[in-house]
RNA sequence: GGCCUUGUGGUCAAGCGGUUAAGACGGCGCCCUCUCACGGCGCAAUCCCGGGUUCGAUUCCCGGCAAGGUCACCA
C-alpha cells in the first residue's frame, strides 16, 4: 500500500517539517533539576477541591525546583465548553494563590503556545499525516452502531472489549476498499495502528507510586475525531512533548491510560516525560466512598469555599497536609516559615485515596485564623461580606473601631489563649452579629421565666455600668444570693438541692437576655462594648418578654 | 468480568523484621471555669483474613477478600 499517497488524500497539502517543530519549541533553558509541569483542564469552568489538590501539587513541584507551571486548555471535546471557563479556573486557582508562569490568558512570553489545543490543530495533523505515511496509522470508517455491536459481542464471548487485533476490522482494509469508503465521502476517523503485545509487562516507575507494571497497549486508539480534532491521548502526547513538560502529575483515572500514551511516545519519537499519578481525594457516599465528581458533588466546588468564606490559606495548608504526610510536623516545627519554604515530595504523596474531612480543615481553619491580627481578621471578613454578604453584613464594617473592639473580644488575648470560634467568614459574620442588632430569637433558658424576671430586676437595681469586671461579678453574686441561686460554683456542686441555681444559670439569663446565645466571650466586656444603653434597653426587653 | 492500584484506630497517617504501634482531627471523661472557646491531663486499636519464611512478622513471600480506578470519536 502507498501509504504516503494515502497520507496526502487523508490529510493534503502543505504541512511544515515534522524538524520545525522542534526548533520552534526547543528545549527550555532552566537549572538543572528544574521542572516544567501544568494544568490541564477542560474549560468546563468548574474546578472542586479535586483539582485544586492535583494543582498545589504542581506548582509546588514546579516552583520549588525553579521551574514552570503552565496552563493548558484541552477544549477538544466541543460539547463540553462554557464561555468564560478559562477566566473562572484561573480566577479560583488564583485566590488559593496558584500562580502560573505561562499559558492560556496568562501575561508573560508564552513561547510554547498556543496553549489551547483548538489552536494547535495542525501540530497535530503534521504528526497524524507523517504517522499514516510511515503507515502506523490509517482510517477507520466505523460507525457508532458497529462499534457497539462489536462491543457487545466481546462482551457476550467475554473477550477484551475495544478495537484491536482482529477486532481492528479497518485496519486491513485495502486500498481499494479505502478509497471506495473515502470516494463515497464516508465519514472516518485515523486510529493508531498499535504494534504493543499485551503479554509483554514491564515495570513503569511512577513518581508517586513507586514501581507498577503495566502492559504495552495494544488498542488502536482513536487519535484523530472526525471532526479532525485529536483525542486527549494524542494531544497529551504532542504537547507534553513540545511544551516540554518534564513531570505530568495527574489524577490517578489515567493510569489506566498510560500504556497508550507510552506507545504514542515511542511511536512518535518523543522522550516521555516523568509521571506521577496522584490518588483521588474521595468522598463518604452511604456506606462507600468514591472520589469526588463535578456532578455529584457541586457543594465540593472551589466557589462554594469563597462563599462560606473559607479562609485561602486555611483550605492550603489542609491540602498539603493531606498531600504530604510529613507536612503537618514540620508546619508545627515552622509555624512562621513561609509555606513555600517547606520541602514537597512527590514520592511523599499519598498512594490511596483520601476522605475529604470537614472537621479537619475547620480545625486549620480555626487555628488559621488565630494566627490573624484582628486588622486582618477584619479586613478578610470585610472582603468576604462586601462580596457574599448581606446588606446588614456590609454595614457592620461602618465603623471600624467598633468592629476591631468586637474582634479583640471574640479573638482572645494573643498567644496560646487565643480563641478559636472562627472557622469560616459566614460563621464568624454569624457569631459577632450580636453586636450589630439585637438577637432576632434567644436560646432556651434553663431558668424558668418567673426566675428570669427576678433575677432580671434585681440585676437592674444594681447595675452600675461603671463597676470593673471584678466588681461586676461580684454583684452578680449578689444577685444570685438574694434569689435562692448559689453564688459560689462549690457550694452548688456540693448540694445542688439547697439551690435554685447557680452563678452559672443567672449568667446565663443575662447572657441570653443580651445576646440571644447561651454561648459567649466575656459577659462583662460584651456588655461595655455595647455600651450602657443599649445593654439596658436589651436586658429590660427581656424582662418583659419573661 | 478483564486489567491496574491500594488495604495500620471513625478520619488523615508515622512506622521499612524485635516499638508499651508516634502524632493530628473527631469522640468520650476529668481539670480550669459565670457559659463557650482556649489551655492542661487522661481514655478508647485483635495493624483486612489465611497460609508460609524466620528465634521473632504490622513490616518479607504466596493465596484470598475488600475498596477504588479504568475499559468512548470525554477529558
Amino acid at each position: 500500500m502507498d501509504y504516503k499517497a494515502l497520507a496526502e488524500r487523508l490529510l493534503p497539502g502543505n504541512y511544515p517539517e515534522l524538524s520545525n517543530f522542534e526548533e520552534l519549541y526547543p528545549p527550555r533553558d532552566l537549572p538543572k533539576g528544574a521542572e516544567v509541569t501544568r494544568l490541564a483542564p477542560s474549560p468546563t469552568g468548574f474546578i472542586h477541591l479535586g483539582n485544586l489538590f492535583v494543582a498545589i501539587a504542581n506548582e509546588r513541584i514546579a516552583h520549588q525546583s525553579g521551574g514552570v507551571l503552565y496552563l493548558r486548555i484541552e477544549d477538544t471535546d466541543e460539547k463540553r465548553k462554557v464561555e468564560g471557563a478559562v477566566e473562572a479556573v484561573k480566577n479560583a486557582l488564583r485566590y488559593f494563590d496558584i500562580r502560573f508562569d505561562e499559558g492560556a490568558e496568562i501575561e508573560g512570553e508564552n513561547k510554547y503556545g498556543p496553549y489551547y489545543q483548538r489552536q494547535r490543530a495542525d501540530i497535530y495533523r503534521a504528526f497524524v499525516k507523517d504517522l499514516i505515511a510511515r503507515g502506523r496509522a490509517y482510517p477507520c470508517f466505523c460507525t457508532e452502531e458497529e462499534l457497539a455491536a462489536l462491543r457487545e459481542r466481546q462482551v457476550a464471548e467475554k473477550k477484551i472489549t475495544g478495537y484491536y487485533g482482529e477486532y481492528a476490522k479497518c485496519r486491513n482494509l485495502s486500498e481499494e476498499e479505502i478509497y471506495a469508503n473515502l470516494d463515497a465521502g464516508k465519514p472516518y476517523v485515523i486510529r493508531l495502528k498499535s504494534m504493543g503485545d499485551p503479554e509483554h509487562k514491564l515495570t513503569f516507575h511512577d513518581e508517586i507510586k513507586g514501581d507498577i507494571t503495566v502492559t504495552e497497549n495494544d488498542q488502536d486508539v482513536v487519535i484523530l475525531k472526525s471532526d479532525g480534532i485529536p483525542t486527549y491521548h494524542f494531544a497529551h502526547a504532542i504537547d507534553d512533548h513540545f511544551m516540554r513538560t518534564t513531570l505530568v502529575i495527574r489524577g490517578e483515572e489515567w493510569l489506566a491510560s498510560l500504556p497508550i500514551h507510552l506507545e504514542l511516545f515511542d511511536v512518535l519519537g518523543f522522550r516521555r516525560p516523568r509521571y506521577g499519578h496522584n490518588c483521588s481525594l474521595m468522598k463518604q457516599d452511604g456506606e462507600t466512598r468514591r472520589k469526588l465528581s463535578k456532578r455529584k458533588d457541586p457543594e465540593l466546588s472551589l466557589e462554594f469555599y469563597r462563599k462560606e468564606g473559607y479562609f485561602a490559606r486555611a483550605v492550603k495548608v489542609y491540602m498539603l497536609t493531606l498531600l504530604n504526610s510529613n507536612f503537618e510536623e514540620w508546619y508545627r516545627k515552622n509555624p512562621d516559615a513561609p509555606l513555600e519554604s517547606f520541602r514537597f515530595s512527590a514520592s511523599k504523596m499519598s498512594k490511596s485515596g483520601t476522605l475529604f474531612d470537614l472537621d479537619k480543615l475547620n480545625d486549620i481553619s480555626a487555628d488559621e485564623f488565630a494566627r490573624l491580627s484582628e486588622e486582618e481578621m477584619a479586613a478578610f471578613l470585610k472582603e468576604w461580606a462586601m462580596e457574599y454578604g448581606t446588606d446588614a453584613q456590609k454595614a457592620y464594617f461602618d465603623d471600624m473601631d467598633y468592629m476591631k473592639s468586637v474582634l479583640t473580644l471574640c479573638m482572645g488575648t494573643t498567644g496560646k489563649k487565643r480563641r478559636k470560634d472562627f472557622k469560616t467568614a459566614s460563621q464568624a459574620m454569624e457569631l459577632i452579629s450580636y453586636f450589630f442588632a439585637r438577637p432576632e430569637s434567644h436560646e432556651s433558658y434553663r431558668v424558668s421565666p418567673e426566675d428570669r424576671k427576678a433575677l432580671l430586676e434585681s440585676y437592674l437595681k444594681t447595675y452600675d455600668h461603671a463597676d470593673d469586671s471584678q466588681g461586676w461579678f461580684a454583684k452578680l453574686k449578689e444577685v444570685a444570693s438574694a434569689n435562692g441561686f448559689a453564688a459560689e460554683m462549690k457550694a452548688y456542686k456540693a448540694d445542688p438541692a439547697a439551690y435554685k441555681g447557680s452563678v452559672a444559670d443567672v449568667a446565663e439569663v443575662l447572657r441570653i437576655a443580651v445576646t440571644g446565645k447561651a454561648n459567649t466571650p466575656d459577659l462583662w466586656t460584651i456588655l461595655h462594648i455595647l455600651g450602657k444603653e443599649e445593654a439596658t434597653a436589651r436586658i429590660l426587653a427581656a424582662r418583659e418578654e419573661a
